[in-house]
DNA sequence: ATAATAAATGACTTATTTATCTTTTACTAT
DNA sequence: ATAGTAAAAGATAAATAAGTCATTTATTAT
């Protein structure tokens, strides 16, 4: 469903949103490293994520990857909208055109809950949220 | 999640299942038409599931492709086992290497839950099952 | 000022998926 | 037998996704 970057994304996101602030930056590598993804790719994301303001970044010494606290209200779905589009979250399963509740395929009916489902905790958490949870062992991003 | 293949592999394979018969065949560039999807990939594609005794096939003339009751009794899955493989189903939707109840992703607690549903729907029901479901104007395959 | 650092940019390579085309093989009706 | 038909097989092409690398630009500490 979501691409390689997407992913990567998400999680190199959530890694910021638990371990950086405006005094305490990741380099790119650091990152990769840390979620254990292929570094020149995710310096690739991070540019993206960046243009599109779901990252903080300074160059130099000292300089990095962060999130304020504004970034930290942002939600995942923003980052696989930013990356991907949202465009995947409304194409049918198994490739009809035009699948609906109206015209449904086979497997509408678990389907279409599912994205719903996923769709509003993708949109109604926040990245602090999902990153809170994570610092209490609840969810990981890496292992 | 799934392929272009696979979604058109399930899509054509219950177009057999609603049209054909021993007696009743169908081309691929038949199908390919019917359901709207590019007539030589599909080619393609039915030689897999061909080989793989997913669907009956005759050559020369009144050739073509046809499911008897023995192919309607496969179920969706083995569709897709034969033209993706199944480790699509085990891996974690933002690309945890080994997302598990106890090591969780941050909506494996959504995923998951899905995830069984899906496969439990997918290898209970058989083509024959969706084909009638089908007939019956319950859901489709063509819009 | 300048040297070191790290992101930004852009060109490039590789892998995978998707799709097409040509030739060969098998079958059937005449 | 043989001509026509349709799948099987294999080679190739196009598109997308994944990943890498070299250069430039901006920043900071000395």
């Amino acid at each position: 469903m979501l691409t390689n970057q997407s992913k990567y994304a998400i999680r190199a996101v959530l890694c910021l949103a638990i371990n950086t602030n405006s005094n305490n930056k990741m380099g790119s590598k650091d990152v990769a490293e840390r979620i254990d993804i292929p570094a020149p790719f995710l310096a690739k994301i991070f540019q993206s994520l960046s243009k599109a303001k779901l990252i903080k970044s300074t160059k130099g010494p000292n300089g990095g990857f962060y999130l304020t606290d504004k970034e930290r209200h942002n939600n995942l779905l923003d980052i696989v909208e930013c990356i991907d589009g949202l465009d995947k979250f409304d194409k049918c399963f198994i490739g009809l055109p035009k699948c609906s509740d109206e015209n449904p395929c086979a497997i509408h009916h678990i389907v279409h809950p599912f994205k719903t489902k996923l769709f509003d905790e993708l949109t109604r958490k926040t990245i602090g949220d999902f990153a809170e949870e994570t610092k209490k062992g609840k969810s990981f991003i890496i292992n």
